[in-house]
DNA sequence: CTAGTTCTTGACAAAAATACTCGGAAAATA
DNA sequence: TATTTTCCGAGTATTTTTGTCAAGAACTAG
């Protein structure tokens, strides 16, 4: 699990756009000025997020972008790993597909892995809902000690 | 919370030296060898870990590189702050300080707050000793509900 | 002491990823 | 038709990552 501006952005035009409810379409240019974004770069991202269809888009006039569902059904999960691009983090592994190490499938692999997992599992547990709400902070728990 | 492969190379590296275990010093020629990392590159990564006291380097004929604690002390936590450099990674903070929102703090601070106290929760709860003995898989467990 | 090995340091360079721009086409509205 | 806005592909600039290199300092064995 990848996390760059885009994913930022990505999270906070679709949370601008949770806030304005059902209110029609919302104009790139809007968001961007709202957030301080750049609106060329912000349109790749809705552009990205409307194929994947977490938000509809329309042309022309009164057009711009609006939900594709309700925010509590949006994951932060699902929204990172459109934009970034699905994982693949393992971080052991190599272009050709196998550990680095030279012992075949390296040490860290395992832990690199469980994070990754560890990741997502937070990220998908929150909706669009609960960052406009504010039920975010204290969310985080101890990871399973390992039981024998 | 950053995690390139700069990250990945030192909990590599530390992981070797805790199999070695007590036999003497290790050379960063050998953990590069075996771990298949370009050696010069380990040489500045291994300098940070002594710096902060996590390792010990001693020069000469047998010297090479030791843990300066035992395995189950050292925390993947540790390792990667050190050389990732301190987190930061709130997201949302500009160089200048504040949020980069145009209504000062974003909607989103509270997230990357949040994600970034649950992985170092989660790195922190890890040690060498656990990535050698293979107690990593299975210990990701979902985030807290929020409670009303 | 001397030679060989190793760490130490800092500057530098190649490569990759990221962040962002641009020009124009397509659709919708009026 | 004219205007507004998204759509789309390509291209560029900046930053970060990932190293390399060379000279020097420290240490130890013999």
């Amino acid at each position: 699990m990848k996390l760059t501006t885009k994913g930022r952005y990505a999270v906070l035009a679709l949370t601008d756009l949770a806030m304005e409810g059902d209110k029609g379409y919302v104009k790139i240019s809007h968001i961007a000025v709202r957030q301080n974004i750049s609106s060329t770069y912000l349109e790749q991202i809705l552009l990205k997020l409307k194929r994947e269809g977490l938000v509809i888009g329309v042309r022309g006039p009164n057009g711009g972008y609006k939900l594709a569902a309700s925010p509590e059904k949006i994951m932060i999960a699902d929204i990172v790993n459109i934009v970034e691009g699905k994982m693949e983090a393992k971080g052991c592994v190599s272009k050709s597909g196998s550990c680095t190490g030279v012992s075949g499938r390296c040490m860290t692999h395992d832990l690199w892995d469980e994070l990754s997992r560890h990741i997502e599992l937070f990220l998908g547990q929150i909706s669009l809902r609960d960052i406009i709400k504010g039920n975010v902070l204290g969310r985080s728990s101890p990871p399973r000690a390992f039981d024998y």
